[in-house]
DNA sequence: CACCTGACCGTGT
DNA sequence: TACACGGCCAGGT
């Protein structure tokens, strides 16, 4: 596996409950700014990692884009409003609450 | 081997 | 304000 989807993996257990982020800020974070498409393909190869809480993960204006990869079409909505979300026609309310930014929550990426 | 697609995002008009 | 488009790159057909 490239280094960049377990640099990926890492950063998305870091996300706390009940916190979300977004693909681009995690692919920003790992300092490829316009690889957030290479974020997304990482959640589609981490189905066999269950620890990786990839509900945690949706796109820049918080809506669940990839619920369809969930087992069940609700189930990713479900996993979110258990942790204290709330989610309305597939889109986060109040995101900016919940929203957690790996560049500002974590220390920069070392050398 | 070439082409297409996809859990996205920032920029330009 | 809204839409179109290029960049990214692995994997399937």
């Amino acid at each position: 596996m490239s280094l960049f989807f377990d640099q990926v993996y890492a950063v998305v257990q870091m996300i706390p409950p009940g916190r979300v982020t977004s693909y681009g800020a995690i692919a920003r974070y790992l300092g490829h700014p316009k690889s957030a498409r290479m974020v997304g393909y990482a959640m589609n190869a981490s189905h066999n990692r269950p620890e990786i809480p990839a509900h945690r993960v949706v796109n820049r204006n918080g809506l669940l884009t990839g619920k369809h990869h969930f087992p069940g079409s609700k189930l990713m909505q479900q996993l979110l409003e258990s942790e204290g979300l709330s989610i309305k026609n597939d889109q986060i309310i109040d995101l900016n609450n919940f929203f957690w930014d790996p560049n500002t929550a974590l220390p920069p990426i070392e050398i």
